[in-house]
RNA sequence: CGGGGUGUAGCGCAGCUUGGUAGCGCAUCCGCUUUGGGAGCGGAGGGCCGCAGGUUCAAAUCCUGUCACCCCGACCA
């Protein structure tokens, strides 16, 4: 490949886009490599399709190399099919939908479940077909709320999406490893610093589900890792270290206290540490903290199909907040938001601020309490009387709560479950999901085989997803440094940028002989021949990110030229007789 | 949906307070000079000042409305 820069489409512009905020979408617009048309809507241009086509080409290499097979389904669905599945409704603002010019409804599609598994309903009947999986490389649309930082979190954007179609459990565990490893050779050669990270499963009952992140600080998911361990979650998924249970019969009896105007933890645990323990006929307990009291939040659930909203109530220690978030994604898909005060007044033994379990069970209300609440632990709680706490409050003694839920905001310094380190809280971006769906799909559609006995079986799916454009602006994101893009070079536009900085024939005719011969030994060579200063070439070649950099310049009559690494810095003068062979040293790595 | 901000040349911006000829830098085109870090000089082209009303002799500028976009948050496989 020889690409000429006099002649490319490209235009570089020397001041930052004033709509792009983070790097990778600043240096990409700056480079040329796209343009945007309308909000989260993006062209690319010819220096981003080859970024573009070499992620794809990876991606498109390693699902071959599993056997996955490549199709591709159109992005205009009429509408039936996503009301089969119910997302027609379900999916709600997030679809794009028109009509043609008959008034029929249709959608651009956001993912494709509904397609491959009907798909293989229509062509596969027999145990004998299976398994199968197959994939495409093509463009989703999704009319998000808030497109943001380019190309990062688009409204279009190419995705390649993937099912695998089982017979068995063990099938689809076997589908879901082949494709996790396929998605560690894709990243680990694309270049990505990611992390694999425990995601939740739940909603559609499938049995595992991981993302891939690759970590930057201005990634919009947070996620959980340990600074010992590989354990990585994200924050809805997380398991911190608990307190060992202990069995509670050495606290005494649990006691009621006057605490009037205490309505917030602060002024409870302020009350405590001055409070007259001998007219409690107990020996002062020492100094209370926020974490020795027990927070009861009043929360609502609502069941699918459910009318009506549920009480529910979490206990969490005093100096925790409950993460309505994490609460949400282990409830899914029972919805779950604050109760209001019209909510609690519906039970009149809850009384507002004072709170505590011990008549829940009574009540009956739902009670969850954190995993660090655990058996035999003592709390000063409410006493469920206005003005009124209670103290050596025992789980398991004084009250039975009715489970256990991840509830608390996770923490900077949380314990890792796994090896008991400090765990961090860090940013990505989501590159793909590994998801083994299960049955959802195939019963709502009616995708069976029929088996060895002849009786039908309900065919598992597992669906996994690596976001294609997102990766490219990932990629940038992650190695990009002042002075422009940087890119690794399995994706990089060109191997090597030859800049001649003389326009006098002779550096014109070598710096061509170099390229012509390059290109002709499969070196993918972009060549700046371009009538501009040095300087412009020079911060031209730094923006665009080509990881080799070749210079004809002043030392050309001595027979010298300049080799540059982009990522390192690092420059050598060799010989011009040894350009060659050095250029393929660094292509080779 | 909530909060903040911005709409003026391809890009980045000034001008608006106090109404009166549409301006700067980059980019583009022509000429000469220059050539290892975004060159210099001279010249040129390019504008519905987001849109619609209103006030005024006169509106980029003041008033009303409206639309769009950006950022933060909520939401989202």
């Amino acid at each position: 490949m020889l690409l000429r820069m006099s002649s490319l489409f490209l235009r570089t512009l020397r001041d930052d886009p004033a709509d792009a905020e983070v790097p990778s979408h600043r240096l990409m617009v700056r480079a040329g490599y796209v343009r945007r048309v309308a909000p989260g809507i993006y062209s690319w241009l010819p220096l981003g399709m080859l970024v573009l086509r070499n992620v794809e080409q990876i991606v498109r290499e390693e699902m071959n190399a599993i056997g996955s097979q490549e199709v591709l389904f159109p992005a205009l669905i009429p509408r039936e099919i996503f009301e089969a599945s119910g997302r027609w409704h379900d999916y709600g603002d997030g679809l794009f939908r028109l009509k043609d010019r008959k008034d029929v409804d249709y959608l651009l599609g956001p993912t494709h479940e509904e397609l491959f598994t009907l798909l293989v309903k229509s062509e596969y009947s027999s145990y004998k077909d299976y398994p199968v999986s197959l994939y495409q490389i093509q463009t989703k649309y999704r009319d998000e709320a808030r497109p943001r930082a380019g190309v990062l979190r688009g409204r279009e954007f190419i995705m390649k999406d993937s099912y695998s179609f089982d017979l068995t459990d063990e099938g689809l565990q076997a589908s879901y490893q082949a494709h996790r490893d396929a998605y560690e050779r894709i990243f680990r050669r694309l270049g990505f610093d990611y992390r694999i990270v425990f995601a939740v499963s739940g909603a559609m009952g499938g049995s595992a589900s991981e993302e891939f992140l690759a970590p930057t600080p201005s990634g919009e998911d947070t996620f959980v890792q340990c600074t010992n361990c590989d354990y990585a979650a994200n924050t809805e998924a997380v398991e911190i270290a608990t307190p060992e249970p202990h069995d509670g019969s050495d606290y005494p009896a649990s006691v009621e206290l006057d605490t009037p105007d205490t309505p917030t933890i602060e002024t409870l645990v302020a009350a405590l540490n001055g409070y007259d323990w001998s007219s409690a006929g107990i020996a002062a307990p020492g100094d209370f903290t926020a974490a020795d009291t027990l927070k009861n939040v009043v929360l609502k659930t609502l069941n699918p199909g459910a009318s009506e909203w549920e009480l529910l109530v979490v206990g969490v220690p005093g100096d925790r907040e409950v993460d309505l978030k994490r609460l949400g994604g282990q409830l899914e898909p029972v919805l779950v938001e604050q109760a209001g005060a019209e909510d609690l007044a519906k039970v009149p033994g809850l009384v507002k601020g004072y709170i505590g379990p011990q008549v829940l069970a009574e009540l009956k209300v739902r009670y969850l309490v954190d995993p660090l609440v655990v058996e035999g632990s003592a709390w000063v709680t409410g006493a469920n009387v206005a003005g009124k706490h209670a103290a050596f409050v025992v789980r398991g003694r004084d009250f039975i709560p009715d489970g256990e839920i991840g509830a608390v905001e996770i923490r900077d310094g949380d314990r890792c479950a796994r090896c008991g380190s400090p765990l961090e809280i860090a940013r990505g971006i989501e590159l793909g999901h590994v998801f083994a769906l299960g049955r959802k799909y195939a019963e709502t559609f009616g995708l069976t085989a029929l088996g060895q006995d002849g009786k039908p079986v309900t065919i598992t799916m597992g669906s996994y997803g690596v976001g294609v454009t997102r990766a490219v602006a990932a990629l940038a994101e992650q190695t990009y440094d002042e002075s422009g893009l940087c890119w690794p070079r399995a994706v990089a536009p060109a191997d090597v940028q030859i800049v001649p900085t003389l326009k006098d024939d002779a550096t014109v005719a070598e710096a061509e002989r170099l390229a012509g011969e390059l290109a002709g030994l499969g070196v993918r060579v972009l060549l700046d021949d371009r009538k501009a200063s040095p300087g412009v070439k020079f911060k031209d070649a730094e923006l665009l990110g080509v990881p080799t950099i070749l210079i004809l310049g002043r030392g050309l009559s001595d027979g010298l030229v300049e080799l540059r690494d982009r990522k390192s810095g690092e420059r050598q003068e060799i010989s011009l007789t040894e350009a060659v062979g050095a250029v393929q040293a660094a292509v080779a790595g």
